[in-house]
DNA sequence: GGATAATGACCGAGCGCTCGTTCGGACATA
DNA sequence: TATGTCCGAACGAGCGCTCGGTCATTATCC
């Protein structure tokens, strides 16, 4: 007999679903902060129960093991993410210039979610196979936001034609420019702001394909 | 008293200095290849000694502790890639689109050395400070090599006069276009092979704000 | 309404095990 | 004899998780 796959709890059973809600996001709240502090391997059980104010056995009635943490925090990243994104989308478009608009957007996002982007990274393989799965496609769904972003663009004329193959791998390639501030802080974060960063990347992005004459400085 | 800073061993006392090389050069063979199927916290010294072919004593008598391990593991995967990035670049400036051969050549360097990229992302954190400060200064080492050529293709022409800053930046983002394949690989592997990428990135790339005309395709 | 049973929530000492590392001696060579 | 090399059983700290139980609240029955 194998191992057997994980069986999330996530404090589904109760009488009182909105009590376990809250517990659930007091144990993701404190696990957040702790694996971002010290990662996921490092950070005991009892550290993070402490730290979310209950005892370890209470935590575990409302959290099957330690890496269902793990997967609840990364699928809370993901969630406040891809929020950030759709919002900063939105008043982009509202700008004239929109794809200069939307990456300034995003960055900032990014930035805002520096840490947890990394802890992404660095923990998500971590994962069981069935949980790692689902966060990958968090992942993709938030890389779909740029897929239609980048299409509205081409039909509008601000981009050139491109292949559907072109367009996913731009969406993905944004996506990760906006990644890349996170995990090279520690280089850039001495001798530029996120500012310098935008603007330079705008600049780069906006060649695209020695992109539609429109949309450069 | 503090922790103490950890204190390098890896085989330099011994009477035969031939035979330490070769027994570490054993153990991070040995320590790569399980770092990268199952992460550095899930794998043992014990296995490490095994896969090695020695007893953990025996280990230990070439190696201070497991994060030394690490640290040997992550250096010798920058000399190689450096080492590929340099071969590489010295091919591509023999072609006559230096830019697009540099890229073709460095991402298939990247292509290669998949997993050891992955791996340097995901466990470097897991080093101690003055460790993990010189496996970042390789990284900078070998985005200097993109610096370098950047900075010979505007002085030739194939590129349009950029501030340093901008140059800098797009060595890194460079960069990181190559590591995006290696840590991407699970969404674009089933869609695309590595030419495919190499193409739409190139494209991409060569847009580089709105690029000098004759570096188009 | 009051007695009683049932249920859910809370709790933390302790279990069973794994891990990185050590240490004292065996053995070979100089 | 002295020195370098090899070795692996043993150590002890620390881990994730459980389990048996208490307490408070709600449901059931007369």
């Amino acid at each position: 007999m194998g191992k057997k796959s994980p069986q999330p709890k996530a404090g589904a059973k109760g009488r009182n679903q909105e009590l376990a809600d809250r517990r659930v996001r007091q144990i993701v709240d404190a696990a957040v902060r702790l694996f971002i502090e010290k990662g996921f391997h490092k950070t005991t059980t009892r550290q993070i129960a402490a730290k979310a104010r209950m005892p370890i056995g209470s935590m575990y009635e409302y959290v099957a093991s330690k890496e269902e943490i793990l997967y609840l925090v990364c699928e809370a990243i993901h969630a406040e993410v891809e929020k950030g994104v759709i919002e900063a989308m939105a008043r982009a478009s509202r700008g004239k210039n929109i794809l200069a608009g939307a990456l300034r957007e995003y960055f900032a996002v990014c930035d805002r979610m520096s840490d947890h982007i990394l802890l992404i990274y660095q923990e998500s393989k971590s994962l069981p196979r069935q949980w790692r799965k689902k966060v990958l496609e968090n992942e993709v769904r938030i890389t779909g936001i740029f897929i239609t972003l980048i299409k509205m663009l081409i039909s509008s004329g601000d981009l050139p034609q491109l292949g559907d193959d072109a367009v996913e791998v731009t969406a993905h390639t944004i996506t990760v420019l906006g990644h890349m501030w996170t995990f090279r802080r520690w280089f850039f974060g001495r001798k530029y702001g996120i500012d310098d960063y935008v603007r330079i990347q705008t600049e780069f992005v906006l060649g695209l394909y020695g992109a539609a004459g429109k949309a450069r400085r």
